[in-house]
DNA sequence: CTCTGTGAACATATTCACAGCC
DNA sequence: GGCTGTGAATATGTTCACAGAG
């Protein structure tokens, strides 16, 4: 939650993309993936929002906040595109993660098959609980917590995961701050407090059904109303 | 991502939540019940906020969508507002979840500790993978996807997650909403279509840490230009 | 003529600041 | 006096609609 704030572009290269936006180049970068492996190489901003499920405006728009990389009349080469939103959004290097908490979260994220095709790398898992210290998991050897502040050192990596319970996740995130990581992940049910200057991102898995039940509930209840249509 | 929208409230009972306030109120639930825990009877809105990781005021706004719950001078009867929220967002009943795809990330999505005490309640798993359909999960048989029909309907499921691979999503979108689910909450990396009337949540995992990934490459580059603080 | 890039209009969300009740 | 509830102000995000490049 602890995001920087830059929505205002001063001088030449600093930026300043809005939030919004920054979310979604992710996105867009998935769509121009899967037109090139359709063999396609240029699109218009309709074909690409469609692919990418946002109106063609927001695209044009989110666009224009990296530069002018489109041809009017025309529309944008696929390939380019693509190269110019992955170097914005940093995706020209491979970014180490360091996952704590392995347990059936955690070991589902070791081995998820997303991952690398964008640019993440689980680099190093890490559990407090000795029983799961030297275990496997796709590959890679649980190391226990008190190797953390090592692994980080030595990969140089700046982005952890959280797969903790809830409990235990301040306490994680003390760690991983305290070894020099500057974003977090969270996915444990709980609020995590950290410095100015690290960035957490939470997922929260129970929130986004309790969110769909709320809909659930607003549709069983206002059909009954709504006797006419 | 077709989510109903009703921001204005109109006669009476029906009501018409933000959707930035809707998606707070799990939040406000669980900390509500943390104080709960810690045996805190009453809180302002200044403690309660700080639990949640909110301001103040924008808390107290979110509630008086609800009603008038607290007292002027006082604040807010914890257990009083926890019933209130529950209500609102349909805590007050259980919902029954189907799980497709019981993969690494599915089997993890089964056995998570987090749903049940947030009146998620996982019914069913289904999987295309012969291989699978039969094997148990945290007390779950894993079903066939030709049983999903008769799964939906006989345990009155409304809410479905799609834990495939990208490449199956929108199939098992299809199938779900064939099925009578109206709800979606998808991890699959993939846009996946739906009928007016469904709604569908989209959680994806690598775009959350390409996202901590631009923020951290911004903190690298930017760092060297402001010499001077 | 087609399609991008963008100012302007609109919509939503957040925060301030204070009136009103306890 | 203290704290909620809320109008008003501000900030952010989305969409429209069209000027202008190709």
């Amino acid at each position: 939650m602890t995001i920087l704030r830059s929505p205002r572009l001063a001088d030449g290269s600093a930026r300043g993309i809005p939030d919004a936006t920054v979310a979604r180049l992710p996105v867009y970068l998935r769509a121009l993936n899967a037109l090139t492996e359709q063999g396609v190489s240029s699109c218009s901003s309709i074909e690409l929002a469609e692919n990418a499920g946002v109106n063609p405006a927001k695209l044009r728009k989110d666009l224009s906040y990296l530069g002018s990389y489109g041809t009017r009349g025309v529309g944008y080469d696929v390939e380019y595109l693509r190269y110019q939103i992955a170097r914005e959004i940093g995706q020209t290097q491979d970014w180490d993660v360091v996952i704590v908490g392995i347990g059936n979260l955690g070991s589902a994220l070791s081995s998820y098959q997303g991952f690398s095709t964008r640019g993440i790398r689980v680099a190093a898992l890490v559990d407090a609980d000795p029983q799961r210290v030297g275990t496997e998991i796709s590959g890679l050897t649980v190391s226990s917590m008190d190797d953390l502040d090592a692994i980080v050192a030595d990969r140089a990596i700046s982005i952890g995961v959280i797969a903790t319970p809830g409990t235990a996740a301040q306490e994680v995130a003390d760690r991983l701050v305290a070894a020099g990581i500057t974003s977090i992940l969270n996915f444990a049910p709980a609020l995590v407090q950290v410095p100015d200057g690290v960035d957490v991102r939470k997922v929260d898995l129970s929130i986004e059904l309790q969110i769909l039940a709320y809909h659930e509930q607003r549709k069983a209840g206002i059909e009954p109303k709504v006797s006419g249509i």
